[in-house]
DNA sequence: GCACAAATTAGACAAAGTCCAATTATTGAA
DNA sequence: TTCAATAATTGGACTTTGTCTAATTTGTGC
């Protein structure tokens, strides 16, 4: 895994390795998703970047998650039909995912294998695969 | 895998035997479910619906998929950020997604298998396993 | 036919995300 | 620096998916 630091300097690095301008309101935003815990939906990226000042627009929020994605940066991460998380880990590896908090949390691909998995029809090639253990608490009062 | 017929008798018993009251409306999305191509989202079963003469309405066809859901009738299929597919096969299987046209197909989970799942968290049960494999066009124009 | 429960409905509403035209930053060159 | 050109950001309107509600309709047993 690519090892990241926090501050501004590193991560405007970051940015350019990939190819991306660094503006003030990137880094901001890429603060926020290297610097604190993973998996934040945009709404909770718009929420934590406008904390102290209001200075980052909804627009600009989604625009820049979406050029990260575009650009490796991050990962998008599809457990919940409501909204997008976005993963700062773009290393192979897969979701636990708590039904019933929303929460999800890593399990690292190396310990993992699949097997079996079919041919993929001519002139396809895989992107991904995501693999995601749903889980809930064991005896909820729903019978 | 539960043989299902797609006339009314059978989807009409198929409804009953989850507890279900067989209306027509619900007779009409079982057999749209059950008796057309797989993985349509809420909007296609409404457009599919309401194909020969308006009959059914938005919420009811809402209510009828979480409905089914519930009871075990079908599937939610999580793959695509902008909707959400139900899926009449309920068997344990997986799915491939492609990703340029938003075809899912299944993958039998007889085929497969995983292994190194991490334990769960204490208090925790799996709900389900999904896998997702992503493929695309090998030589797409974006470079 | 009557009363009661269950299902359906239209349409208002909510949330996530996109789009656009106008403004503001940033950059490189002179 | 200053200027011009380009790139990024912005507010707000808009779209889409899905939910909610209060009123109506349907169905059932008696």
């Amino acid at each position: 895994m690519e090892a990241i630091s926090y501050n501004r300097p590193s991560l405007t690095a970051l940015l350019r390795r990939h190819g991306i301008a660094p503006t003030h309101q990137r880094l901001e935003i890429a603060q926020v998703l290297f610097g604190r815990c993973h998996h934040l939906s945009a709404d909770q990226i718009l929420a934590r970047v406008n904390e102290q000042h209001a200075e980052t627009s909804k627009a600009t929020v989604y625009n820049t998650l979406n050029l990260f994605c575009d650009r490796g940066l991050i990962r998008e991460v599809i457990v919940d039909p409501k909204r997008v998380f976005y993963d700062p880990n773009t290393d192979p590896h897969h979701h636990l995912y708590n039904v019933d908090t929303g929460e999800i949390t890593d399990i690292h691909a190396g310990a993992l294998s699949v097997s079996g998995l079919p041919e993929l029809p001519p002139g396809m090639v895989t992107e991904g695969v995501d693999i995601i253990v749903r889980m809930r608490a064991s005896s909820p009062s729903v019978g």
